[in-house]
DNA sequence: CAAACTCGATACCGATCGGTACCGTCTCCC
DNA sequence: GGGAGACGGTACCGATCGGTATCGAGTTTG
């Protein structure tokens, strides 16, 4: 067998999940689309639910590599590298087969908050915003907690509105924003603390 | 009949699709909740999906008109009415219902953008940048016209945000963001057409 | 009072949903 | 060469999907 049934499952399962929703696509069509049999399927995954999730696990580690690679790739000084994230998103949004966020989309899509694929994808949302909040750390923004859940929020916006319009230009939008964001230079009443975190040795990216 | 069953249809499928979803509820449901019968159902409307834009166009006016009220019931001067948008939000975010925007869950739901759902919602949004536009051309932003899509970036991230963290929070987040947009000056390099437009009566509010 | 109309209930349609069971084949490894 | 697994194909399951047809009771209207 050239690539295993399981991968085969993983990756067409992906696409046609993000393309259509995960509600939208039918058991028959993946494996009709992957060339899987039925018994293997479930094989390899106890259920359709147990497929979504390693789904969107995979696309949680894929995602965020890519997130990390796409700002270091600029190299940029540590200052500018937040506000790069935009330019990353602005690629992204180019695709043609962009179609938003499948956490997003997951979250909305699974109106219960207690399954699994749910809180996969909050899981995920967290993760970025803490490389958001190493990335401004490293910026040397001393008010970085503050600022990584609003940067991560204008990350959220400019998404959902790069679908709405469908061009990547929200992408820019949310830039600007973020620069005036930014522009405002941070409380100086927790200096002294701050100074301490951006002293702190930051060991990894996101995580 | 004490009401009509083309509206005790409405209302039971507008609280059922944004509690869980348009395809998640099936016709079945709505006919079981409402207490309508099948017939009764497909002689109001033609399909599954005439019973969707019906909803969403319903929504559409009475989601307008309350933001509407919202700002002007602060009884604010015109300056800082932008801005209350957001304060009119939290109120929002804090029901126990809330489950984002009605008309985002469906662009991300209905993957076709050429279905009417879509498009419904598409319009929505549309509308609701346009009343921004004027709360700021109202407050004498000359940069009105630019700023007004950057306030609209907010407002969805905000309503994303605040449904994955599952508070309103991310209302005074956002509310924080747009202070930061909102104190750069304008580029002073439109003012003469820019004065023109404030001067300019504006007749409605969102349209 | 009777015609006209709206209503809820029910049976039914073909299609698809997620999931199980079984079968024959192919490949890998000892 | 010969088991042992992994594989694809197919038949089948009960449940549900959106949608149609029919029927009888109740209300409105002339």
């Amino acid at each position: 067998m050239a690539v295993k049934a399981r991968e085969r499952l993983l990756t067409t399962a992906e696409e046609l999940f993000y393309a259509e929703g995960i509600r939208a696509v039918g058991v028959e069509r993946i494996l009709a689309e992957s060339g899987v049999g039925r018994a293997s399927f479930y094989r390899h995954f106890a259920s359709k639910d147990d497929l979504v999730v390693e789904v969107l696990s995979g696309r949680d580690h894929r995602w965020r590599a890519w997130l990390r690679a796409a700002v270091e790739g600029y190299d940029l000084p540590a200052a500018d590298r937040p506000l790069a994230v935009f330019d990353a998103l602005s690629e992204r949004f180019a695709r043609d087969d962009f179609r938003g966020c499948a956490f997003i989309n997951t979250m909305i899509e699974a109106a219960d908050r207690d399954s699994a694929a749910h809180q996969v994808a909050a899981e995920h949302k967290k993760s970025v915003t803490g490389y958001l909040d190493t990335l401004l750390a490293d910026a040397g923004r001393a008010d970085h907690a503050e600022v990584a859940p609003e940067l991560m929020l204008l990350v959220d916006g400019a998404i959902v509105t790069a679908v709405r319009e469908g061009t990547p230009e929200p992408a820019v939008r949310a830039k600007h924003i973020a620069e005036a964001l930014l522009a405002r230079q941070p409380d100086p009443g927790d200096t002294r603390e701050a100074v301490r975190r951006r002293l702190r040795v930051v060991t990894g990216g996101m995580r």
